[in-house]
DNA sequence: TTGACAAGTGACCTTACGTTCACTATAATG
DNA sequence: CATTATAGTGAACGTAAGGTCACTTGTCAA
């Protein structure tokens, strides 16, 4: 009960301070959203400072759980098709999942302000994918389902134009249907480019 | 004399909000890094708004004069070297010239509360490098020296990595030279995986 | 020389923000 | 039942922000 507020609370940050920054949101509307009046607010957290902290630490503490351990790797492809397929599942879920794309955006206004944020935008943006897929692709190419290559690389020129596009969606969201679909022709053309001979065309 | 000073304000605006944003940024500091009071800014623009708009004005004209003019293209590499080394005399440009780094960390910031820094955003990070490398693999294909497939899908394939390159760039300025020294290398992978036969390994 | 105007100053106004605090209602605890 | 902790209220405070205005200074044209 007394958590639950606490726990409200950092929701209702999340969404404004995704839309706002944390400069453009303030203590009384955030209040409001919950029904609450802003003194109430300072019954769970000290500051807004604060609770700027705590929601980071929650972004990171999610980050980590959910993308951090190796074992939470999805299965390697059984097949080039199953490479697109997979990534567009990864996609949409990243894409059309609010608290994901909130969590991007926040990231996305704060990361020259707070050296976490910087942290964890590279990570959400950047290595995180790469990473990921470069263990994929190794698994691919062990399975002789790619051709053998440098797989961070393939890995980094793969998830790149899909996190561009990513953030094409957070900007323009009505342009998310035509991303999506450029984004599975962006996968299938790189799988004509690096798949072994006799899976495509 | 009268529009000096009124350059200057754009100028310290471009600064200030590029590093804490347009909420965050306050007219008394603005005016202050000029050696003026705060109502001296008032006599050259009404009001914040204001200053805010005359420089997405200014954002806007200058990426046209300098982009958007399809003669003021670059003319296409003879070889695949030459593309590489085009690549990076253009990034260098774009990551190490203060104005056009401020920019794209404004339009990061501004991207989610102003239509027009939006529609800009995505000319500067996605758009506007795509079609300029569609004309120059265009050209390139034409020439012989990249094999013949879709130069705007070629042109995001190349682009776009070397775009989330430049972001990190701009986030995490102490890793730029490893970001310079990684798009070398993918510029170096995609030329040899596209380039046409007997240019490379 | 004078008048007009542009640029800049400093005091002031209003508003909105983050934060505090004395107080109340509620619910669990001994 | 009395007590104590918890969640929430509403008024108040200090401050910093955006903006205004009467005034001064310097420049240039008539």
């Amino acid at each position: 009960m007394a958590n639950d507020t606490k726990e409200r609370i950092l929701e209702a940050a999340l969404e404004m301070f995704s839309q706002n920054g944390y400069a453009g949101t303030n203590i009384r509307e955030l209040s409001a959203s919950l029904g609450l009046v802003k003194s109430g607010v300072y019954k769970h957290y000290e500051s807004k400072e604060a609770i700027w902290n705590a929601l980071l630490d929650q972004m990171i503490a999610y980050y980590g759980e959910r993308f951090g351990s190796p074992e939470r790797l999805p299965p390697v492809p059984e097949s080039l098709e199953a490479l697109t397929r997979l990534t567009m599942r990864m996609v949409n879920v990243t894409v059309h999942d609010e608290k994901i794309a909130m969590t991007r955006k926040v990231l996305t206004l704060e990361q020259f302000r707070d050296p976490r944020a910087r942290e964890l935008a590279t990570k959400h943006f950047l290595t995180g994918l790469t990473d990921m897929f470069t263990r994929i692709f190794t698994g691919m190419m062990e399975k002789g389902l790619l051709r053998k290559d440098d797989p961070a690389m393939l890995a980094f020129a793969y998830t790149a134009p899909i996190s561009a596009l990513i953030h094409l969606c957070d900007r323009e969201p009505e342009k998310t249907d035509e991303a999506m679909a450029q984004i599975e022709a962006f996968s299938r053309h790189f799988t004509g480019v690096y798949g072994e001979a006799g899976h495509e065309q």
